[in-house]
DNA sequence: GCGAATCTGCAACTTTGTTGCATTGATACG
DNA sequence: CGTATCAATGCAACAAAGTTGCAGATTCGC
């Protein structure tokens, strides 16, 4: 949930026009504590207007590869949340196998150092992703 | 890779029946020094012997319910590692977007603390994954 | 060797994501 | 204002990765 951002400012920024399907697609991330995956996204959006699928996913590509947003992989499909900036941090997810839903962790929670790893590697390092794998409390009590 | 490991033992040990076509699942997996996704992994047991394709996804599924094998996530597909034993520490992975490839890294090149996590979490946990992403060296330089 | 349980093959299906091409919409320029 | 141009969207078809149901084959305990 980001209640600092700009979604319109943040496209023009990146260098994406910020057009109605563009602002939205980046509100429902926004306006989420967790990250939600494509099919998500566009129920959500095709609730209140006309919207193709193919153009979210085209969308939510241009976003990931704008860096205004992130994707986390999660059991076979990718889920999208804002991407770290000055207002959030990364931070490690956990994703629920019974219930497929995904869970942003603290920051803090997992303590982590790269530098020594970033200075040695020969390729080029886009991103790193943590993600805890389980079974969330809820699924935990509601399935014995 | 794994010399030290006696494939049948493991099965076994594990309660799966030590047949032939896990065996060489298991063979093609443990003989490799990197993971491979299912993909590979059945075109490499056919060019030896007849088996099919649903049944390569089976057995897979039962070596990582099992905990003999590691489900690693690149790209769209999984990945699959031998799973951490006594001969193998926990290890984080790296996946080059570009040739679709996926190395082990380091169990040292990135440290992490899980502890204060784990004593916090109310949900069941079964699997920390840490996916560095990105393009390898080889790619980098054939690719300019 | 026999019956039950497990394993495997096959075909069809599902989910998730992608591509090609036509149409629409926005922007720039005269 | 009109129109040329380029980006954005929609539509249909496709592709990759994985799953399911069911029938036939194999294996295991007795």
């Amino acid at each position: 949930m980001c209640d600092q951002c700009n979604y319109s400012e943040m496209l023009a920024a990146a260098g994406l026009s910020p057009t109605s399907h563009r602002i939205r697609v980046l509100e429902v991330i926004g306006n989420n504590n967790d990250p939600l995956n494509a099919q998500e996204i566009y129920t959500t959006l095709k609730r209140n207007h006309a919207i193709n699928r193919v153009t979210v996913y085209r969308i939510l590509d241009s976003l990931v590869g704008n860096g205004l947003v992130d994707r986390i992989s999660g059991g076979r499909a990718s889920y999208f949340g804002l991407a770290p900036n000055a207002h959030h941090q990364p931070h490690p997810h956990f994703y629920c196998r019974q219930c497929g839903r995904m869970n942003c962790l603290n920051p803090r929670s997992i303590s982590m150092d790269m530098t020594s790893f970033e200075r040695i590697f020969p390729g080029k390092i886009d991103n790193v992703e943590i993600r805890v794998d389980g079974v969330c409390k809820n699924c935990l009590h509601n399935t014995p």
